[in-house]
DNA sequence: TGTACATCAGTGAACGCGCGTTCACTGATGTAC
DNA sequence: TGTACATCAGTGAACGCGCGTTCACTGATGTAC
């Protein structure tokens, strides 16, 4: 064989992180699969030795993205004494307003999803599931239930909305305001 | 003169009705110029008779989807008993969830904004600035001040968030609850 | 009143372009003998 | 140990397609005389 056992592997994560990050940074229709290999150090003739359309690797972006950031994310809230503060001022946070390309794939991305194929759908339902799942975790504090706690679907809608909000509207400091006047909602309400 | 002075003034209202409804239905970039001109009753070749460019036109129906929604979403506001609650359950609301076609633009394409043209991005931060200025006499209860109150800005992320997340989730109880959820959160804080 | 002409919204073919996808080919390596 | 062959990730040209945009043309009407 040409390359070693491994090379197909890591070049397949390095195609999915340079994908995960461009869609994040300029949409699901913004870049193109030459694009995307480009980024990877690749030629386009090669993506379907890797990928069997470019929808699957949509889905294992989002996927990836989601492997990134929720760490990120929720990574402080354990073991703080204020996990929910935590969580918060991480999200609604001016770094994370100013960098799609490395932030949340359900604040970038999400509002694309109804318009997606099943497959690409299929990974976004995923992907906010997990999201709603750790932030039950930080309401629950520390204790999961069956269900998802109605503060997880609310505050988490909250969050999307904050970054999306402060990203559309084009004057910095109010943009900032709105992140701020998110934060402190969410806190009053729990 | 072939046709009555109102005529292009007429038809062009028609393809940025059409062309408001079928973005917020397909994504910004989810349909095309010919598509766009077949929903009005036209041919693509009289495009450039009515409008410079496809931006143009994206932009006149973001604001046209202002005008069509804001009146809806806030109208039963004024003189209402509790003004907040009437313009969250209209908004927070499964016929709004299932029906982007119809709905709130920031809400159906406001996470495309940041990567549109300076054109297109101006028409959303100048319909953001009118949901904000509604938003804002709700909670100021008909007084508006010069600044934006917290409330506005913070209520509004939550609601845009709701939808977004709520159509997300490809559980329609889900998607219910998280509507619900975000109505309550915001209910509680103010 | 009748006729020739100007107007211009709308038509449909055509333009170059970039997309997702396919394919014949390359060439470095592992395997067979 | 040396040589012929198989493998297959990666290359770059090519495919059909739909896009945004342009353009020569149509044809119903208003205007000039």
């Amino acid at each position: 064989m040409r390359y070693p056992d491994d090379h197909k592997d890591a070049v397949r994560g390095r195609i999915v992180a340079a994908a995960s990050r461009a869609l994040r940074g300029l949409g699901l229709t913004g870049v193109g699969i030459p694009a995307l290999m480009k980024r990877a150090g690749l030629t386009h003739g090669g993506f379907y030795r890797h990928f069997e359309s470019r929808d699957e690797l949509v889905a294992e972006a989002l996927r990836a993205a989601a492997d990134e950031t929720l760490p990120r994310i929720f990574g402080k809230a354990v073991g703080a004494a204020d996990p929910l503060a935590a969580v918060l001022d991480t999200y609604l946070s001016a770094p994370h307003r100013a960098d799609a390309e490395h932030g949340c794939a359900l604040a970038a991305l999400g509002a694309e999803a109804p318009r997606q194929t099943p497959e690409v759908r299929r990974a976004f339902a995923e992907i906010a599931r997990r999201f709603l799942s750790e932030m039950d975790t930080v309401v629950r504090r520390g204790a999961p239930q069956g269900e998802l706690h109605d503060d997880a679907l609310a505050i988490t809608a909250a969050m999307i909305g904050g970054i999306v909000l402060a990203r559309l509207v084009r004057d910095e400091s109010l943009a900032d305001r709105v992140l701020a006047a998110t934060r402190r909602l969410v806190r009053r309400a729990t």
